[in-house]
DNA sequence: TTGACATACATAAGAATCTTATGTATAATG
DNA sequence: CATTATACATAAGATTCTTATGTATGTCAA
């Protein structure tokens, strides 16, 4: 991992859940794509996604049905409305998050100025 | 904590040296902060701050001294070179890092018209 | 004056989620 | 035929949070 390994907490299941509400897709698969979209800053090891799956399908946010393609088994992932539901959710949550902690760390920076928003 | 307390991780410390950039504080004062500025969304616990602060002190990005005032003796916390260095770049990697999320997040949505940045 | 509450420090047990390591198996490639 | 990539999985360890608990002092109202 690029970053430091703790600001990706709680962060994992998102993106993993917004993947899926583009298309089925598969574990290795979603490893290879999130490198590739963040380019290669996010590089999740399998140890850090097969568990997240796991406890997604577990918690009935996502299902998953095994299929042959390309002369392999592969794991398909698909987001069950739950899970949709949830991650429209989370997602305004990160960005309320992420919004608080930018706006405390940009705050009272002496000579700049404040502009009301 | 109002928000799922896993995006949390990781940003407490950068937080916590960002207030200390500004001026020496003491634990208690620093919650209280952290909780008016975020308007109440970032409840930090004892629990979770007075560890953080004594990692931070070990590493000696910050160093620590006791004060009496307001008839209370207060262990005041002042942010040291080596702090408000490891504070500007893990500031970079969080705007780094949460840029890098909320793209993904917002990524390849139908219907949506992508413009160039 | 006494009991409740806020202030102020601290640590310990438990939970969640990551890293690193390991294991199994198959396909592709040189 | 050996190495690498693909593809699944789990376990041990680290980190950092939550919740709970403990100690002590100051303030304020009943």
């Amino acid at each position: 991992m690029a970053y430091d390994g703790q600001l990706l907490k709680g962060t994992v299941s998102i993106m993993v859940l917004k993947l899926l509400t583009e298309n089925d897709r598969y574990g290795y698969q979603i490893i290879r794509e999130l490198e590739k979209r963040s380019e290669s800053v996010f590089l999740l090891n399998e140890g850090a996604l097969y568990p997240v799956l796991h406890k997604l399908e577990t918690d009935e946010q996502i299902s998953s049905y095994w299929e042959e393609s390309g002369g392999r088994k592969r794991k398909y992932y698909h987001i069950t409305p739950k899970g949709t539901e949830l991650f429209e959710s989370k997602r305004q949550e990160w960005a309320d998050f992420a919004g608080m902690v930018s706006k405390i760390l940009k705050e009272f920076r002496r000579g700049q100025l404040c502009t009301s928003t």
